[in-house]
DNA sequence: TCCGGTTACGAAATCGTTTTCATCGCACGC
DNA sequence: GCGTGCGATGAAAACGATTTCGTAACCGGA
């Protein structure tokens, strides 16, 4: 049998100090570059570390420097695309800078978002990117000013007085959808509807709703009452029956997600609605995924990465001592897909014109 | 002018045992339940950490005790809906028992691994649980070996020698890709070609390919050159093209994910090849979208939660100083979707094999 | 009453860094 | 030749917890 080979432990300063025959505040000189250093000492301690193979113990400069390298990342879901494009960004850059990333998930729950700062915070991060379910009431942002950790909102928009002092990065929710609606509209869409999973836990998805009934009102249009699709598929199988089986049925549907837009096309399908012929469905995200479907999909395009880079940059400025910043509005795109047509009766009235034309 | 607060710093162990009038020892000790404390002693110290608002600092604690209850994830990439959903049942796994997780991605690459791993290491996280691009040759696995450091493969499944005393969580990648292929030849496929990214750089890409040939062998069919598909979104097109113009070409295309065949249908349905009454396609990974398209997606399903929690079990048993448990081999699911049918040769055969039995 | 044995607890060392502060040469200007 | 200032360095004190070790108090049995 052979001998259990000894658990050997890793060198720590102090080894390498004394085989470059320095003091340990030497080698975190050199290593650091925090103070000149005479170049033998710096090629010793140089040449020491290397042979020694030394991995600094982040735990223990972090307790003594009181700041962790480390950043604490709060997203409702990963499941959504968007969020998952988002922490790769964020991952992406963060380790350009030699940041570690913590990362929780929320699940859109106010008492799980407590949580998961809870857990960060104890880890002593040195600031957060996170996305709330709804900044306007969320109490967690309310903490993390009392405490002073600095923090910079990703995707959420604040409005007012609650917005004064919060850096947040994300596009301009209410004019990105008032531009699909009016991109509907231009369809020769008349009876538009939105749908989504609740319009009144998300920031976001209020903001859309303003978007749409901007869009509407411009064009003199009446508003359809907001539908909520109910989580479970077949209920929400059901609820999509139910809006098309109207007397004056929309001939459009804007989604406030790809996620649910993607869902109701595929369940409009099912149900005999064909898409775009028969029901117009446009998303808001722009994920890769909506570029692979057939009919591909309608949608407006938020640039994630863009935001992830931009949040942790505004981040570093906070560690850094910099001021808040205004809100950072990044530019939206609307990428038109096969999802979206001219309703039938418009087609006809198309027709009717072009005919009328020759 | 507003004079501005002065940055409260918290409390720390030392307070709360001086409002308790304890030591700090005796604090560690009722909030860690480390050794028995009299009743008096542990009320006054709940009650001074509950007034102080006291919140451990995990740093001296890690640095101290030598574990930092944190968890490092890597992974390929999370635009991957697969490596996503695994880090989201990670996650709600490590909250669970409250553990942090640090990630980090690699985008296929060793060298990335490699400076993933060893940030993770300076951090000290406690074990990791890794997906590398090719786990037979990945050199980070030796490297975490040399260190000790505990660690459980996910996706990655190993073969002989190099399995050894190495923990990993996988799905049979040979047997369900065989699986997924007699399910084509039972469809009437004759000619299968199989589709991947690339086959010399991914374990589970080779050995779906075993699968596949399994299956064609089993069946007395020769198998087809494989096809890598190129990055470019272009130039995967043309070569998608150029594979399906030959003078017998294939009927059914395994794709050795789920996010290739959703790209190569929708690749088929811009050349005009409709899917599946002229190409079938099956995928692997059995991600949510799949579901979600017109025609859905057949696929074999991982278990990604499963393989998510089961890793983090593992793992917990490694830090709990268990011994390595042979690989896990979590249970497949074939989905059967829209995207698959009888070639249409077989489909006539078929009817004509119907109009004889009636 | 005295004596082993437990139990609860505190003093102090420790984890691996960074950072402060004092010191030591050394070159410089006079 | 003598302060003066400066650049490089080391000793030692943090940082905030855990853990070891010693001991006072207490209990039961002889």
């Amino acid at each position: 049998m052979s001998s259990p080979r000894p658990r050997r432990v890793r060198a720590t300063i102090t080894d390498v100090a004394r085989q470059a025959r320095v003091s340990p505040a030497t080698v975190s000189r050199v290593l650091n570059a925090s103070a000149p250093v005479s170049d033998a000492a710096s090629r010793a301690v140089r040449a020491a570390a290397s042979r020694l193979d030394f991995r600094p113990n982040l735990l223990g400069r972090s307790l003594r420097a009181k700041r962790s390298a480390n950043i604490g990342v709060v997203l409702p879901t990963l499941s959504h695309p968007v969020f998952a494009e988002c922490l790769q960004g964020l991952e992406a850059a963060a380790r350009a800078c030699d940041l570690a990333l913590m990362v929780a998930t929320t699940g859109y729950a106010p008492a799980q978002e407590n949580a998961a700062i809870e857990l960060l915070l104890r880890h002593r991060v040195d600031g957060l990117v996170l996305t709330v379910a709804d900044a306007a009431r969320s109490k967690v942002l309310d903490k993390l000013d009392a405490e002073r950790m600095p923090y910079v909102l990703a995707y959420n928009q604040l409005a007012g007085q609650r917005a004064r002092g919060r850096p947040t990065v994300s596009v301009d929710n209410r004019a990105a959808a008032r531009q699909m609606v009016e991109h509907l509209v231009g369809l020769g869409h008349r009876r538009i509807a939105m749908v989504a999973g609740s319009f009144r836990e998300s920031d976001r998805t209020r903001l859309r709703h303003r978007g749409y009934e901007d869009a509407l009102k411009a064009a003199s249009l009446a508003p359809l009452p907001p539908t909520e699709l109910p989580f479970m598929a077949d209920d929400a199988r059901l609820a999509l029956q139910d809006l098309l089986s109207r007397r004056e049925p929309p001939t459009a549907l804007f989604c406030s997600s790809d996620q649910l837009a993607l869902r109701v096309m595929r369940d409009l399908t099912l149900l005999g609605y064909p898409v775009p012929s028969r029901v117009s469905v446009a998303g808001f995200d722009g994920v890769q995924l909506g570029m692979l479907t057939t009919p591909s999909l309608t949608t407006v395009v938020q640039p994630s990465m863009q935001i992830a880079a931009c949040a942790l940059d505004l981040l570093r400025g906070l560690l850094a001592g910099e001021p808040v910043h205004a809100p950072a509005l990044l530019h939206h795109r609307l990428r038109p897909g096969e999802s979206t047509a001219a309703p039938l009766a418009a087609a006809s009235v198309h027709r009717r014109a072009a005919r009328a034309a020759i």
